[in-house]
DNA sequence: CACCCGATTATCT
DNA sequence: GATAATCGGGTGT
């Protein structure tokens, strides 16, 4: 082969058999691709951050449930929950083999593709206020129940495909927001300095 | 930009 | 009956 190519693949299973935070910190940069609606809607994601069973923050700390059985579940497929009574949340479910379940939110992506769409279902958001949050990643790219369970690592509606990884000077590190328990647990990783980081 | 607050309802105790 | 891994609008600096 003359050329080098970029080979574009969808990330693999075993790519979330590891221990959730340190797959969280791995798919910053990777990119997000939903089919909707005959078109294609893609997203680098740059914001994620990690619920692992064992962690008082997590949905799937107090054992398994109807609501959180996805995280439970095979990695590699898409959790995706209801909350405050009006929005959607999409989580990849990654874990290694010491634990029962573990889930990466996914809080902001930096829109590439299928831009249009994406702001048809904000319904007139600003450019910047159209993927800076884990609700708004999910309406955006027109995530709710339907996706609960849905494998990502074969091709279809929604995927996650394979991209540069981000090198450490350039990931940033907090306690996770919005949570009420371990709120010092340093499971928030995001691309520093971009523009769609959530806070 | 920062902070405050109300909306709205599935889910769990 | 209380809570919630949020958002958007309002006010003030």
């Amino acid at each position: 082969m003359h050329n080098k190519e970029r080979s574009i693949h969808i990330l693999p299973r075993s790519f979330y058999q590891h221990d959730t935070p340190e797959v969280a910190r791995q798919l910053l940069g990777k990119l997000l691709v939903r089919l909707y609606d005959e078109k294609i809607l893609i997203g680098r994601i740059v914001e994620v951050e990690a619920y692992r069973n064992d962690d008082a923050a997590s949905h799937s700390y107090r054992g398994k449930t109807e609501r959180n059985s996805a995280m439970f579940g095979p990695v590699g497929c898409a959790y995706v929950y209801f909350t405050y009574g009006m929005h959607y949340c999409l989580n990849l479910v990654a874990h290694n083999n010491k634990y029962v379940a573990g889930g990466v939110l996914i809080r902001a992506v930096e829109p590439l593709d299928g831009i249009e769409v994406m702001q048809l279902l904000r319904k007139n958001s600003s450019l910047k206020n159209l993927t800076n949050g884990p609700g708004k990643v999910a309406q955006a790219f027109g995530i709710a129940r339907q996706l609960n369970h849905h494998d990502v690592t074969h091709f279809g509606e929604l995927m996650v495909y394979d991209a540069p990884s981000i090198e450490d000077a350039l990931i940033g590190v907090s306690g996770r927001i919005g949570i009420r328990h371990a709120q010092e647990t340093p499971w928030r990783f995001f691309i520093k300095g971009n523009a769609w980081i959530s806070r």
